[in-house]
DNA sequence: GTTCGGATCTTCT
DNA sequence: GAAGATCCGAACC
């Protein structure tokens, strides 16, 4: 697939509703950050009315842009080493983005095996540490819009049969697990973990 | 194949 | 002082 057979994605992709419908939306969609990415393959959803989102419990310094405009990236410190991108969405105020998780890589290949200082194609993009390191995303990122650059998303075209997508439990969290609210694109090898582990 | 610990730092208690 | 929306490599089946 080239960039000639994509369409712009504000065109097709809201990010006014709530986050797990978002989350599902964006599978399949291209992201790029400097020319650099891929297709979405995998997200999770958070909101702040449950108990793992970094916006529970209000607006702080650090999850400001999560109560910012939608259609804007936060970006957070993950264990003190990763660098994890998040698209903000719902109405301003509510504190609800998207994690993006995976990418299947497209655009930029030899950039992002240096950045990552990797050759295995699946694991470029295949966690939201990886994408961060993989795109270049730190915190001069947080709070910028995603459709001017550096950043651009790029739709699947529309006369293309939806891709099948699966759902499950978020991963690493420990608070309002029971919540089904990771997405993946069905059958990816960019995941950052299969769906229904062991059938 | 799996399990385990270390890295590293911000936030919260 | 502990936990956290993680990743990596070593050790061990």
């Amino acid at each position: 697939m080239t960039a000639a057979d994509l369409l712009p994605a504000a065109l097709t992709i809201g990010f006014d509703g709530p986050s797990h419908e978002v989350a599902r939306r964006l599978i399949g969609v291209t992201l790029l950050v400097d020319g650099v990415g891929g297709r979405i393959v995998e997200t999770e959803a958070y909101d702040s009315t449950e108990p793992a989102a970094h916006s529970f419990g209000g607006p702080r310094p650090r999850n400001v842009a999560l109560f910012g405009p939608p259609g804007h990236a936060y970006v957070y410190r993950s264990y003190g080493i990763h660098w994890c991108l998040n698209f903000v969405c719902r109405e301003s105020g509510h504190g609800a983005g998207v994690l993006i998780r995976a990418l299947e890589p497209t655009h930029g290949l030899a950039r992002m095996r240096e950045r990552r200082g990797l050759d295995d194609l699946r694991l470029l993009c295949a966690g939201p540490g990886r994408v961060g390191q993989a795109l270049g995303v730190d915190d001069s990122f947080n709070g910028k819009a995603l459709d001017a650059p550096p950043f651009a998303l790029l739709a699947r075209p529309g006369d293309r049969p939806p891709l099948a997508v699966e759902v499950g439990p978020r991963i690493g969290i420990s608070k309002a697990i029971e919540l089904p609210w990771r997405f993946g694109e069905k059958g990816s090898r960019f995941l950052s973990k299969p769906f229904r582990p062991a059938g």
